[in-house]
RNA sequence: GCGCCCGUAGCUCAGCUGGAUAGAGCAACUGCCUUCUAAGCAGUGGGCCGGGGGUUCGAGUCCCUUCGGGCGCACCA
């Protein structure tokens, strides 16, 4: 398939190199230029359409080492220009010594017979053969989940989609914890608030570090439904773990459902339990011991030197004390005196079982803004257990605000009114949820517009893309209606889309591919969602230029590849995001 | 005190490894439907890019410093 896997953008900016980097060479031979090495130098594609197409500034860069003015070495370099055979027209130069190309029509032409005859236009392989797993969300099991996990669960999964259009092997993981301290917490939670059904709430008080939450009640509850007051006199180990048995795979159950209805399904739901059941984690905790990264603490605890490890990811491995002097990072403990290993503990052998057992290339994990604290020194660890500390990424995702009316809803998890993921998809469309988290970038906080994301108008971004591709469909039904019918890529050719706003939405179409490979290479899918509203903006703006009934048989055929050209790339980006891409509104 | 993120138009935000006159949406005002979806489009106004230094042909972008906001600095996860 000639198109497959087309990158015009990036086959532009390819060539354009090429080209100018031969001209160097050869402005260097004929002794234009004087024989130098050629500097660092950028080509690009300029934001305004009248500094061409593609721009250069290797003039400008080799100023110092041709010892000439940029706009004479611009000249030679032009004038050593062979375009012939390349996907460009013409060269130009300007300003203190730009060197602009412009592509021919041939580039257009392949540009749009590529997006309206390749389903899967966008595609690259600019990731192929890397195994890469994204984890996110990955929720504690024992209550609902909140906006954060709302925005990571939207980020991770389109993530996940971007690395896989741009060519990774892609494995979607929810890591779940369900051992350590928390599960310990929500069993005596539970077994306390089943006491309370038979004794009374004043006879069993729960302690004020147990889960409050309602969801806690009902399953004890359900529980006693079931048994009855048979573990009423129970020892109390005895009753924490039959309830903890009963709650704990309900919970997960209940985590699969909601995301599923948020329409995120896993490959992989990774189990914390295993890794301890395996001696996973005492195999990880021997090798730091044995590496003399760790060692026995009087007390009988195992402590890890993290410091030394995480200096190399950006922490001070000394901290000043309010006195003004300097004191060494305290060495973190992974197994307590007690035998009972940390979370840190588990999380070195989890993400050792990603990258050493399961041979990921990459390990990606989606965490909030405030698990920053823990990247460097878990970067550390994978070095200290003798991996590459570089092959575990971390996407840090900031603070998501509820906006309504223009001021933020706070949300308490202590009040119990903290708005859950589900009480959000309750309120919102699911289309709109999944698009709003993808608008902005991971960095920044997120102001989630709860008044905008229920309208059904056009300020609502997400009826807009969606209102565009609908748009393209009525039009295209209408063709059919009227008896004309589009003969394919090879009735395209792009000289005669010479509108403005034609040349345009050609350009954005080419610019898709390479869109999606710097949103997976950037970690950042917020730029597809920025790309495709541009892209509907361009349509809706062609739609009101440019006629396709009535015009001449060259034209119309071009105007129609671009009707399927626009509304593949924005059936294929929604759909990536799983959005709904509807027929009709 | 230390660390991470943010600061760009009235509001919400783009601005790619430094590039040419800093962009978009909303809000305000003015236009465009007897013709393919007006849930659309065109136009107008609106900016010491938080402040101050520095690096260079060139800084919203890089470095230093300072101010403001958010989030962290546990034998919690």
């Amino acid at each position: 398939m000639k198109y497959e896997h087309y990158n015009p953008r990036q086959a532009a900016l390819d060539a354009a190199r090429g080209l100018l980097q031969n001209a160097a060479e050869s402005a260097m031979d004929s002794g234009a230029l004087p024989r130098a090495e050629l500097p660092a130098y950028i080509v690009e594609i300029p934001a305004d359409v009248k500094n061409g197409d593609v721009a250069c500034n290797l003039a400008m860069a080799g100023a110092r080492v041709f010892h000439k003015a940029p706009r004479q070495i611009a000249e030679a370099i032009v004038g050593c220009l062979d375009l012939a055979g390349s996907p460009f027209a013409r060269a130009e130069i300007a300003g203190p010594g730009f060197i602009k190309l412009y592509l021919g029509t041939g580039w257009f032409t392949d540009v749009v017979r590529a997006a309206c005859s390749q389903p899967e236009y966008g595609r690259t392989l600019a990731g192929a053969g890397k195994k890469y797993n994204v984890e996110f969300v990955s929720a504690n099991p024992t209550g609902p989940m909140h906006m954060g996990n709302a925005r990571g669960g939207a980020l991770g999964d389109c993530l996940a989609a971007c690395l896989d259009w741009a060519g990774y092997d892609v494995t979607r993981e929810f890591y779940i914890n369900d051992a350590g301290n928390q599960i310990q917490k929500f069993g005596k939670s539970l077994a306390i608030r089943y006491l309370q059904l038979f004794k009374g709430e004043e006879a069993c008080p729960l302690p004020q570090e147990c889960y409050q939450g309602a969801d806690i009640i009902e399953h004890a509850k359900n529980f006693a439904a079931e048994h009855g007051d048979a573990y009423v006199n129970a020892d109390f180990e005895e009753l924490k773990q039959a309830i903890t048995d009963y709650a704990l795979p309900k919970n997960i159950e209940g985590l699969q459902r909601d995301l599923g209805k948020y329409r995120i399904t896993y490959d992989v739901w990774f189990h914390e339990s295993t890794l301890h059941e395996s001696g996973a984690v005492k195999a990880v905790v021997d090798k730091l011991l044995e590496s003399g990264a760790c060692y026995k603490a009087e007390d009988g605890a195992i402590m890890y030197k993290s410091a030394q490890f995480a200096a190399k990811y950006g922490v001070a491995n000394k901290r000043k004390t309010t006195d003004g002097t300097e004191e060494e990072a305290k060495d973190e403990v992974l197994v307590r005196a007690n035998g009972i290993p940390t979370y840190f503990a588990a999380d070195i052998a989890y993400h050792y079982n990603k990258l050493a057992v399961r041979g990921f290339d990459k390990a990606i994990d989606v965490w909030g803004a405030d698990h920053h604290g823990h990247v460097a020194r878990m970067k550390g660890a994978m070095d200290a257990v003798g991996l590459d500390g570089e092959r575990l990424d971390v996407v840090l995702m900031q603070m998501v605000n509820l906006m309504r009316d223009g001021k933020p809803v706070r949300m308490s998890k202590r009040t119990g009114k903290a708005i859950t993921l589900t009480d959000l998809l309750d309120e919102v469309p699911i289309d709109s949820a999944r698009f709003f988290f993808n608008q902005r970038e991971s960095t920044s906080t997120l102001d989630f517009d709860l008044d905008l994301a229920v309208r059904n108008d056009s300020e609502n971004p997400v009826y807009y893309v969606q209102y565009a591709h609908a748009r393209i469909c009525s039009i295209l039904k209408k063709l059919e209606s009227e008896g004309i019918a589009f003969r394919g890529m090879e009735a395209v050719d792009a000289a005669v889309l010479t509108d403005a706003s034609e040349q345009a939405l050609i350009r954005l179409l080419a610019a898709f591919p390479a869109e999606i490979a710097a949103a997976a290479e950037k970690y950042d899918p917020a730029r597809i969602t920025r790309f495709v509203i541009d892209l509907a903006s361009a349509f809706h703006r062609f739609y009101n230029s440019c006629r396709i009934l009535g015009t001449e048989d060259q034209v119309q055929q071009g105007r129609i590849a671009l009707c399927l050209a626009v509304r593949g790339v924005i059936h294929n980006v929604l759909t990536m995001f799983k959005i709904n891409a509807p027929e009709s509104m």
